[in-house]
DNA sequence: ACTCGTGCTGATAGCGCTTTCAGAACCGGG
DNA sequence: CCCGGTTCTGAAAGCGCTATCAGCACGAGT
């Protein structure tokens, strides 16, 4: 920056405000400056400006998982929202449930000079990063049932399930079998939202078979589905596990939607394509991330009291649902 | 840090000393140091510690995507690499292949107090970040397709692909058509397979279909190829697009295998589960990702003179390959 | 007893920037 | 022509850490 000041024949707090464009100065010097860093190639050294400033624009996201497609999506929107205000994202994997690998993962990106943390509390990893999270930082947690606590954005799962499980009852299946993903907490939102769907039918409520964020596992349930005759529809966790099932009752014979009906969660962009395109739940995934960051910057600066973010997001019927077989 | 140092008894630098475990300290002293961190709950600073020391532990992922399978998948893999060697993992997302995406998506990285940049030239955006690169940061790409310039790690997918065609041929298909993938240079190595091997077999080389990422184009490509009774097997340039485009074959009662054979690439999670499981071929972008911040790290450190890290996909024959129909 | 390592420790000097703060330059009004 | 009020500018003081170097014990060699 020396050079810079020296190139432009001012001084190295005229270059620092020519910059940082915070205060003014005279347009004939912010012209020569914008030249001398034009033809230096100056770049600012973001360490520097976090050390004195104390107010860095960077974020770090901490997840359990950063390639699955909703994980994927919110990163991306938290990503695209942080670029568009100037912010850099880090983004730090939490490798499983202990807390030893939520410090682990903390670690990293907590000595960063960041404004703040965004946790995907999508799972057991997210929510313990959350917990070791220590009090000074500011944090914000995007997830899928809003939980007292820490300021968050969230999907209403549990009412995109409700509604989800209450078309297939009124197809006319007398009851919704589920197979979940495994929960970040006791129960996930989306087991809530079918429970109290088939509670409010009268609905004998069957027991939750395996949860499995893995289509491969979930292939093996309809496999074992397939042999139970009380088995007409099933809702699952997920868009991925939903396919799973669908090729595991294939497997041995069960069409999907004559003999079973299957849904999912999601609105996965492969769920359209399958054969039978899937019915399941539109969650805005991108969104979630952006509204994540705009709830952040409104915790870190004070501009906002908002805490929550919540959005409902929309059942989208598709071909894999039809009313029950006459067997 | 003063803090730490005044309630241990000791002196700053010897702090940092027992946080950096650079130097020799008394087993006493480093004892009473270190409780002292666990008291206060101290947390050094990297802002600081990247301004003194010159080696930020931290690397800059730029990419044109990220929530796509391969990005994904890959940015895992870089960021697993990067947190077991103490490394924070930034991203920055490159909106389209104009010089100026490129340049705001670096800006925001190359501020930062960071030891060098992945970049994925999986597509136009990433090549526009590549060559937009000032030439004092250390850079390592990482692509499909070997090429003179920066260090890269390197997935040969030219070799599998002509692998993957060849078996197509060998099947009994006069020619192979091709749905490819938006190239990143002037053709994808993907592409240049396919061309190698039906130019080998004395084949004919079809015009290219329209490329894509999305496989909803690829239904409406499926749709069309369908009506092409010339048509009898399709090599996609991943197996997303190869979903699209069974997808679309059926749409037409065109049936695969048993009409029309495809191919994918990438060897997706879901590819298995389809129905037909697709023929593909098998990528390590995790591994992709890992070799990736390995060679980095050579190329910053100057410990390794290593420049390349090729790897050779596996092709996975599965269901959606046959021979041709005798129509 | 005196020198010479050897090991550990602390004072000191920055890293590259932003943030006071005080001074210079200029304006219009009395 | 002097005054207070605006702008603008530069000198100086750090932000929290590490690197350097000198100093101090201590034991071994002469």
């Amino acid at each position: 920056m020396a050079d810079v000041a020296r190139m432009a024949g001012v001084s190295v707090p005229t270059v620092s405000r020519v910059l940082s464009g915070a205060a003014r100065v005279s347009p004939l010097k912010r012209e020569r400056v914008e030249e001398a860093v034009r033809a230096l190639s100056f770049r600012p050294s973001a360490a520097a400006r976090a050390l004195v400033s104390r107010r860095p624009k960077a974020l770090a996201v901490v997840a359990g998982d950063t390639s699955k497609y909703g994980y994927a999506e919110t990163i991306r929107g938290i990503e695209a929202a942080a670029r568009a205000a100037g912010h850099t994202v880090m983004i730090s994997v939490v490798e499983g449930p202990e807390a030893a690998d939520a410090d682990r993962a903390l670690r990293l990106v907590l000595t960063q000079a960041i404004a703040g943390v965004l946790v995907l509390k999508f799972d057991p990893p997210g929510v313990a990063a959350l917990r070791r999270m220590p009090p000074d930082v500011p944090v914000v947690a995007l997830s899928g049932a809003r939980e007292p606590g820490v300021p968050q954005a969230v999907l209403d799962e549990a009412g995109a399930a409700e509604e989800l499980t209450r078309h297939l009852l009124a197809l006319g299946h007398p009851t919704v079998h589920h197979v979940p993903v495994p929960p970040s907490r006791r129960e996930d939102g989306r087991t809530t939202g079918w429970r109290r769907a088939l509670r409010a039918a009268g609905a004998r409520v069957p027991a939750l078979e395996a949860a499995t964020w893995s289509p491969h596992v979930a292939r093996e349930t309809g496999r074992r589905l397939a042999g139970d005759a009380s088995v007409s529809a099933v809702f699952c966790g997920n868009d991925e596990v939903a396919m799973g099932v669908i090729r595991g009752l294939a497997d041995e014979g069960v069409r999907t939607p004559e003999d079973v009906s299957v849904a999912g969660f999601d609105d996965h962009p492969l769920a359209e394509l399958w054969t039978p395109a899937i019915t399941t739940v539109r969650q805005d995934f991108f969104g979630l991330g952006e509204r994540g960051f705009a709830l952040l910057t409104g915790v870190v600066d004070g501009t906002s009291r908002r805490r929550f973010s919540s959005e409902r997001p929309e059942v989208v019927i598709r071909a894999s649902t039809a009313p029950p077989a006459t067997r």
